[in-house]
DNA sequence: TTGTAAGCGTTATCAC
DNA sequence: GTGATAACGCTTACAA
C-alpha cells in the first residue's frame, strides 16, 4: 500500500535544517526573516520529496482546522429539488480554493434542532459555519452565538447578533408584484416558497402586500397559499387555489421551483399562461429561462450570495474586524414571458 | 470567548479512571472487556462535562480522519444547472450520519488534471475518496490507484480497478430508443449529455445505436449532436439540429437538463412536443414531471447510487473485503406526455 | 480489567 | 536567523 510518509523531519535533513525552519519557511511566517539562502532549500528539499503536511498535526499544534463548515437547512424531501444547493458550493468552493481551505458539508432537519454541527465545533473540526436557511428558535445558534464561534448566515435572523448575507426580500417581492400591477392585473394571488417558519417567505409575503396596499389592492388571505419549497408544493396549492373558485388573473409564487409546479397545475387546468393567469417567479434558476413558457422571475444572486458569505468569513477566521456585518445584495426583475410583457427569453 | 475545553483526562478524572479507559469505552473497543460499572461512570462523566473528543487529536493518533471525500468533476459553467448534486449528497450524507463520519466535499475542474484532491488524501484529511464524473485520462486517479487507496467511482471507467456504482447506460438507452421505435418513429435524432471524453455519453449513444440497428434502422451521425451537461447546450444542438434541415420526428436526449434546453428550441421553433417531435430524456429529475409536456424519461437512481457508493466505501473503510466490486442499478423508463404516448402525469 | 507510557507530526516558545 | 524542546489531545501497545 501507500509510500512511507513524508515528514516535516526528512525535509528539514534534506535541507539541513531543523524542523522549526521548515515550519518557518512553509507557513511563510512574517515576523521572523529567514535568509532567502535558506528558504529555498527547504522549499526545494520539500518539493523534491513531495511533502504534504499532516493535516491533523497540523490542526492539533495550531488549533485551526483550515476547514470550514457549510450547513444546509433543509427537509429531506426538498432537497433533492433544491436548486440553490450547486450554486452555493459553486460560489463558496471558488472562495475556498483561494485561501486554501477546505468544505465540510451537512445537511441538517430543520426539525430536528440539530446539534448535528455543534458537535463539528466541539470537536474543533471545523473553524467557522455558513448556515443556510437558518430558522427561528434554533437553539444550537444561541450556543454558537454565546461561544461567539465564527458565523455567517446565508439569509437572516433576527434577534442574533451574526454576520450574514441576503437580499431584501421584501422589496423584491414587491418589485414582482408592481410588475403585475402596472400590467393591470388587479386579482392577484400567492404561494409562498415556504412555511413561516423561515424568515424569507414572510417577508416576500409582506412585500406582495404591501405592492398591493401601494396599489390600492385589497389583501385578501384566500388568495394566498403556503408552498414549501418543492415542485409538488407548488402543484398542490396552485390547484387548490383554482379549485377554490377564488378568482385571478395573477399569480405571484416566491420560488421558481414551486412556480413550474404551480404552472403545471394551471396547464393541466386547460388555462393558458399568461393569458388566463399571469405569472411571476422568484430565483431566476437556469430552468427558468427554458420553461414553457419561460418564466418572469426575480433574479437571486445565489452565487454571489455564497461568494460573499464565505469571504466575510474568511474575514473572521484571519482575525479581522469581528464587526458584524449585514450585507444586502441587489435582485432584479427578468422579464420572461410568464406574463405577458414585453418578450425576452 | 469559548469555554475551557473538556479533555479525556477531564473526563478520566471524573470517573476517577485513566485516560486508556476512557478511550477503551467511548470508542467502544471490542477485544477488551470493561467492567459496566467502569463503563457507566466514564459515560456519565463524559456527558456531564459535555465532553466531545478533539478530532485532530484522535485524527492524528488513530491515523483516520473519519472524513470521506466527495469529488466532483464538473465544469465551472455546468455546477449551477447540476441536479445531481444536491441528490447525491442526500443519498451520501445519510450512510455518513450512520457511520458518524463526515463529508468534505470539491468541484475539480476536469482539465485541471487536478492534483487538486490528491492533496487531500497526501494531507491525510480524508480516509477515501469517493468520485462523481470520472473522467479518461486522468494521472491522480493512476496515482490513487497504485497506493491503493479506497476509492468508488460513482460511474464507471475502464482499465481502472476501482470499485463502482453505476447503471447500464447502453441498456437504459436502448430502452428509450426502442420506446420511440416502437411509437413508430423512424428518424431519431439524438443529443448526448456530454463530450464524448465521459463515459456514459459515449455509452448511451452506443445504445442508442443499438436500439436503431436492433429495429433496422440505419445510424445516421447527421442526426447526432453532443449535448455539454447544461440547458443551454440542448437548446443550442437542438436549434444546430432543427437548422440542418435534416427531418427527424423525435429525439432522444440523454439527460433531463439537456432535454429541457433541446424542448425550449422547439418549441420556439413552433413545432409541437410530441406531435411534431417526440422526446425522451434520461435522468427523471424532479422537474421532468412538471415540464411542459411532461417528459418520458429514463429514471435514473441518483440517490440509490450515492447511498451504495458510500456504503461500499465505508465497507472498504472498516476493512470489509477490499476486493472491488461493480454495482450496477436498474433503470427504468417514465412514461409521460412527451412521446405522445399513454399519458402519465 | 485497568493503568503507564510512548508516540502521532505539527506549531510555538524560548534560548542561542 | 536558527534550533532545541515543549505542548497539542488522543490512541494503543505493553505492563500490571
Amino acid at each position: 500500500m501507500s509510500a512511507k510518509r513524508v515528514t516535516s523531519q526528512d525535509v528539514a535533513d534534506l535541507a539541513g535544517v531543523s524542523r522549526t525552519t521548515v515550519s518557518l519557511v512553509l507557513n511563510d511566517v512574517q515576523d521572523i526573516k529567514i535568509s532567502p539562502a535558506t528558504k529555498q532549500k527547504v522549499v526545494e528539499a520539500a518539493q523534491e520529496l513531495g511533502y504534504v503536511p499532516d493535516a491533523a498535526a497540523q490542526a492539533l499544534a495550531s488549533r485551526r482546522a483550515q476547514i470550514v463548515g457549510l450547513i444546509l437547512t433543509r427537509q429531506p424531501h426538498q432537497i433533492a429539488s433544491d436548486a440553490f444547493i450547486p450554486q452555493i458550493l459553486d460560489g463558496l468552493l471558488d472562495v475556498m480554493h483561494q485561501y486554501d481551505m477546505r468544505l465540510i458539508i451537512d445537511i441538517v432537519e430543520p426539525e430536528h434542532q440539530s446539534e448535528a454541527y455543534l458537535q463539528l465545533v466541539r470537536a474543533k473540526r471545523i473553524d467557522g459555519i455558513l448556515l443556510s436557511g437558518p430558522r427561528l428558535g434554533d437553539h444550537a445558534l444561541k450556543s454558537l452565538e454565546d461561544d461567539g464561534f465564527p458565523t455567517v448566515l446565508i439569509g437572516q435572523l433576527p434577534d442574533v447578533n451574526f454576520c450574514s448575507v441576503d437580499i431584501d426580500n421584501r422589496a423584491a417581492a414587491g418589485m414582482a408584484v408592481a410588475h403585475l400591477v402596472n400590467l393591470g392585473h388587479q386579482r392577484i394571488a400567492c404561494i409562498t416558497n415556504a412555511p413561516k417558519t423561515y424568515t424569507a417567505p414572510v417577508d416576500r409575503l409582506a412585500g406582495y402586500r404591501l405592492a398591493l396596499e401601494d396599489a390600492g389592492i385589497a389583501y385578501r388571505p384566500e388568495l394566498v397559499r403556503f408552498g414549501n419549497f418543492t415542485l409538488e408544493s407548488g402543484y398542490e396549492q396552485m390547484a387548490n387555489l383554482l379549485a377554490s373558485g377564488e378568482p385571478f388573473t395573477a399569480a405571484f409564487v416566491a420560488s421558481d421551483t414551486v412556480a413550474m409546479g404551480a404552472k403545471s397545475a394551471i396547464l393541466e387546468k386547460g388555462l393558458r399562461i399568461p393569458d388566463d393567469i399571469a405569472l411571476v417567479g422568484f430565483d431566476d434558476l437556469p430552468i427558468a429561462k427554458f420553461a414553457e413558457p419561460p418564466l418572469t422571475t426575480v433574479h437571486l444572486p445565489v452565487i454571489e450570495l455564497a461568494r460573499q458569505a464565505s469571504a466575510m468569513l474568511i474575514n473572521i477566521l484571519k482575525g479581522g474586524s469581528q464587526a458584524c456585518r449585514h450585507i444586502l445584495l441587489d435582485t432584479h426583475l427578468v422579464i420572461r414571458r410568464s406574463c405577458g410583457a414585453t418578450h425576452n427569453r
